[in-house]
DNA sequence: GATATCACTTAGAAGGAATACT
DNA sequence: AGTATTCCTTCTAAGTGATATC
């Protein structure tokens, strides 16, 4: 492809551009030229991965960076592309790109009083929050103490009492009739083997199981666990002759049984759920109810990775008491451990906010036991989250306008780090941590790679990388000169595929610059922010008018603007296809019954359709073989509902032991010989004839229909539309992690559309804060 | 001062519940 | 009334980032 080529012809515009662009840029180039990455430096070629950046180059910038530019005048030096980038894909959002430059406030005291407000809320609620009044802005003024000890998280609580943790049931051994089979042969498991041969077994149909990688990685955790309990009579070699068949289909079934349950048995098993995990749900946290989050301990399973993860399929162990640590009060009692077993470990450790903990197998990674979202704990930090963005707000020129800056410095390393955050603030990229071998190969800023960023002179760059659960973050934008510039020099040979285009950063070293900027400045928060702010501008272009149903519809286009900034997706479901052509099938058979209609109203007053023209000049749109295929479906599927209909009757009729009907019966004959006398007349008006008006219909009766089918048109359109443009963006991450709460209850008070439009039961609980705080004037 | 450890937030998939459709 | 579709919750994987450790 051209890529190379367009590599070449860069590298020639690197120097003349940077001739052409005055000495001080000049020798900005030629040291980066030969300021070679070090993990060339130390070894040739070789592969990125160098930790060991050069810290002689970071001396000079935490110098230069830790002044802190209050006296700026906070003009944007910041490209428009963030708006445009946003919100190409929403219509309702174009108007944005109109308004990018209020930035209203000029002093940062105007939030304090909403803000004290939501410390109000919060403190209504008992939240021991006394620190956060003082999280204020007032940079100036230096230090303070409360923000560091709060940071430092110091004690996270008093007194906590809990029940322990829910461990999942003991595995239910398979009927003796269900086997797994290999070669043919059924195979007698032990029953830890089989469980995880049913572990797989009953996942036989899902994408997973059909993965190489989940089935080798299965395949030799199940042999190992045969191995461990002498669990097979069958000597098993070769995947390919397993038969987890008979095992799938007792899923199955279990499945099918459970569904048919009645009403009343159904209830008693949720009861009886309910009774079980009581104890576990609440805790007792400095004295007050509090909700647990997950309770339960994560049962043994196939390990199902995200993307091409290396470990997928392996298999996740059963968790044991023994494994578990509990985290409780010093004084409260100690919850016991299920009969037999004991705690592995009890802490009381009231600097974390984890009430037990395991280690995983897959990853040797922990597992935590937290308190719900609903909880105050979590809603302090949530709270605070918020606030720190909100913060950010105050800064925000002043580092756009030092990176803008920084782009240029003579230092490889500065320009990495405003190239970085650049991006991080303009395309909302996420930090980007390493990764072992062990892990999908998934990106974020620091980790781009080469091959992620094509580079199209003057200023387009598309990036293609997977990110965060190897999400595709696919993006044709245009950013500023100087960036292109740089993303053109850290491309440059030797660099190649593989090679880091960062490779004198990371999110260590981001994340310290940006504290010089502001405290509690970290890359991710930069996100929290331009969702919140996207958010609030959108919100701001709604007009207030309307049904609730129309304003939660505005709202929703506004949160996808957000959804789409963070690049939230979802897998386009199954049925998606289908169904949009479902739907595009019904319009058109709508369109259809509509042109029908119009002609019946021509049989009985011809003249109209000159008179009316424009009314009546669509009568001819429908293409012959189209109409054609419309008659066909009418008339199959009437058909097939007779059929349905019969098939119901015969039941009815069985229980009542009555005769059956058949096809040959008269009734049924009767109803087939109407759909067959119809389909003539279709065939008939196909090739020109006048359809059929019955007697006792008027023209306006007639056009009456004509505007009720033109009403479903337009709703099925707009359905259609947003089915769409919705099939791959996920709403509910930003709403739950990126938008201020208190945006939404101020839409909601604003605009009278009540709370539950907007968030569901959990985050009405969640924000609970948030609710109670804002009003209709709040702003992030 | 690099690496390991730990604790926390953010994320989409899956499955169940609620609602719409016919 | 039964089925299809959408909405919501649960589950747990996959990130970020601070700190402890060697």
């Amino acid at each position: 492809m051209s890529s190379s080529e367009d590599e070449i012809v860069l590298s020639k515009r690197v120097k003349k551009t940077s001739k052409k662009n005055g000495s001080m840029t000049s020798t900005a180039a030629s040291e980066l030229d030969d300021d070679l990455p070090l993990s060339q430096r130390n070894n040739g070629v070789v592969k990125s991965k160098d930790t060991s950046v050069d810290e002689d180059y970071e001396e000079p910038i935490a110098e230069k960076v830790n002044r802190k530019r209050k006296s700026e005048n906070g003009s944007s030096t910041v490209p428009k592309k963030t708006k445009k980038v946003k919100t190409e894909t929403d219509a309702s959002a174009k108007k944005s790109d109109k308004e990018p430059k209020q930035k209203r406030e000029t002093k940062p005291k105007k939030e304090t009083k909403s803000k004290n407000a939501a410390v109000k809320a919060e403190k209504d609620e008992d939240v021991p929050t006394s620190q956060n009044e003082e999280k204020d802005e007032d940079e100036d003024e230096g230090y303070k103490w409360w923000e560091a000890e709060d940071v430092d998280g110091v004690q996270k609580w008093e007194t906590l009492e809990h029940n322990g943790v829910l461990f999942p049931p003991e595995y239910e051994p398979l009927p003796s009739h269900v086997k797994l089979y290999y070669d043919g042969k059924p195979v007698k498991l032990s029953l830890e083997a089989e469980e995880v041969a049913g572990f797989y077994g009953a996942m036989l149909e899902t994408d997973h199981a059909k993965n190489p990688v989940f089935q080798k990685n299965f395949f030799g955790d199940f042999l190992d666990v045969i191995k461990e309990t002498n669990g097979s009579d069958v000597e098993i070699k070769d995947f390919e002759k397993l038969d987890f068949s008979k095992i799938f289909a007792h899923f199955e079934k279990l499945r099918e049984e459970k569904k048919l349950l009645t009403k009343d048995q159904k209830k008693a098993m949720k009861e009886e759920k309910e009774r079980i995990e009581e104890p576990y749900k609440t805790c007792l946290f400095n004295g007050h109810k509090e909700l647990v989050g997950n309770f339960r301990v994560e049962p043994p399973g196939l390990f199902r990775g995200r993307g091409a993860h290396p470990r997928t399929g392996k298999l996740k162990r059963r968790v044991y008491p023994e494994m578990v640590t509990l985290n409780i009060g010093a004084g409260a009692k100690i919850p016991e451990a299920p009969p037999g077993h004991s705690w592995g470990e009890i802490k009381n450790d009231n600097t974390v906010t984890w009430l037990a903990m395991w280690r995983e197998n897959i990853a040797d990674s922990f597992k935590y036991v937290r308190f719900a979202a609903s909880s105050s704990i979590k809603g302090v930090s949530d709270f605070k989250k918020f606030e720190t963005a909100r913060r950010l707000r105050s800064h925000v020129d002043a580092i756009r306008k030092d990176y803008t800056k920084m782009l240029k410095s003579e230092l490889m390393q500065d320009r990495q780090m405003a190239s970085a955050i650049y991006l991080i603030d303009v395309f909302a990229l996420r930090a980007g941590g390493e990764k072992g071998d062990d892990e999908a190969d998934t990106v974020g800023c620091c980790s781009l790679r080469y091959e992620h960023i094509t580079l199209k002179p003057p200023n387009k760059v598309i990036f293609d990388f997977l990110g965060k659960d190897s999400i595709r973050f696919y993006q044709e934008v245009e950013v500023d000169k100087q960036v292109f510039k740089n993303l053109r020099i850290f491309k440059k040979a030797p660099k190649q595929p593989g090679d880091d285009l960062f490779d004198r950063i990371n999110p260590t070293m981001l994340n310290k610059q940006l504290q010089n900027y502001m405290k509690g400045l970290t890359a991710k928060v930069f996100r929290t922010y331009n969702a919140s702010k996207t958010m609030q501008d959108q919100l701001d272009l709604i007009p207030n008018e309307g049904t609730v149903a129309e304003k939660v519809v505005k709202f929703n286009a506004a949160n996808r603007t957000v959804a789409i900034l963070c690049n939230h997706q979802r897998t386009v479901s199954k049925g998606h296809g289908s169904s949009v052509q479902k739907i595009n099938d019904k319009l058109k058979e709508l369109m259809w019954q509509k042109i029908r209609l119009k002609r019946m109203i021509l049989v009985l007053e011809p003249k109209l359709k000159n008179k009316q023209s424009h009314y009546f000049c669509e009568i001819d749109d429908l293409a012959k073989e189209d109409e054609e295929h419309i008659h066909h479906t009418v008339i199959a599927r009437q058909r097939e509902q007779v059929l349905k209909k019969m098939q119901r009757d015969n039941e009815k009729l069985k229980l009542e032991k009555q005769e059956i009907l058949t096809e040959k019966s008269d009734e049924i004959k009767e109803k087939m010989a109407k759909i067959d006398d119809l389909e003539k007349e279709y065939k008939a008006e196909l090739n020109g004839a006048k359809p059929e008006v019955k007697k006792n219909l008027t023209v306006e009766k007639l056009q009456q229909q004509v505007e009720v089918i033109e009403n479903r048109i337009v709703t099925t359109t707009l359905q259609l539309k947003d089915k769409e443009d919705n099939s791959e963006v996920s709403l509910g991450t930003s709403k739950m992690n990126y938008i201020d709460p208190r945006l939404t209850v101020m839409f909601s008070k604003k605009f009278d559309v009540p709370i539950e439009k907007l968030f569901t039961k959990t985050l009405r609980d969640k924000f609970k804060w948030a609710i109670e705080s804002a009003d209709e004037n709040w702003r992030f």
